[in-house]
DNA sequence: ATCCCGAGGG
DNA sequence: CCCTCTGGAT
């Protein structure tokens, strides 16, 4: 693999990125709760655009009801619109989450499959999904989930300079180990809300301070 | 680029 | 009021 001095050194920097977020969250995994591959899925749908606690208040009785693949297929739309309308953007994810359902039953024999095209194939499911998916539920990671929280902090990190979320997902996969992948991405979104906030992010009590190079706001 | 869309913070 | 929250399809 022909690599260059400077890619060399984005990617030493990239380590001892990884390694203050490793020591500052031990604990970083997914938030969202499940019980099984199907019911993940549907939760990450759910997640976009909106805080995975809320996500987490309204997928109890959403699962009671429609436990998995065959029951959400056969569900009354506008039960599980009203169901899922906190987590805003509702007639989509209703919509997708059912018509994903009954994909899942005629093609799938009722279990998310697991793979990158069968799962990108799935309505509502862009490469941010799909590798939640896969890392969680298939226990492989294709890639990088590049979420609002992801972009934000590559972008401040000097990790990527890239706008878009494939290109930032490129730029990520290059500057770490693939079994790095997975992890990465609950690492950067505990940072994302705990420190490194879209707002007033607290940069003074940050352990990525030194490794950083974006301007601080705040004094 | 724009739309979908609700809820909470400041 | 404006911004943000684990996006995706048109």
């Amino acid at each position: 693999m022909a690599t260059t001095p400077a890619k060399a050194a984005a990617r030493e920097r990239a380590a001892r990125i990884l390694s203050a977020l490793e020591a500052a969250y031990p604990g970083a995994r997914i938030a969202l709760r499940s019980e099984t591959p199907f019911q993940l899925l549907v939760a990450v749908i759910l997640s976009a655009q909106c805080t995975d606690e809320r996500v987490n208040q309204v997928t109890p009785e959403l699962f009671r009801r429609f436990p998995d693949a065959a029951a959400m297929a056969e569900a009354p739309l506008e039960e599980i619109e009203a169901l899922v309308r906190p987590t805003g953007f509702f007639r989509n994810k209703a919509r997708n989450i059912q018509a994903a359902a009954r994909r899942i039953v005629e093609r799938h024999g009722g279990e998310v499959p697991c793979r990158m095209e069968d799962l990108l194939a799935l309505p509502g499911v862009a490469r941010k999904t799909a590798n939640i998916v896969l890392y969680n539920a298939c226990g492989r990671a294709e890639g990088v989930a590049v979420d609002t929280h992801v972009k934000r902090l590559a972008g401040r990190l000097g990790l990527s300079a890239e706008t878009r979320p494939d290109r930032i997902e490129r730029d990520l996969m290059a500057l770490f180990p693939k079994e790095k992948w997975g992890p990465l991405s609950y690492l950067l979104i505990e940072h994302g809300r705990a420190v490194c906030r879209a707002r007033r992010p607290l940069c003074p009590r940050c352990p990525l301070r030194p490794l950083c190079p974006w301007p601080e706001k705040t004094a």
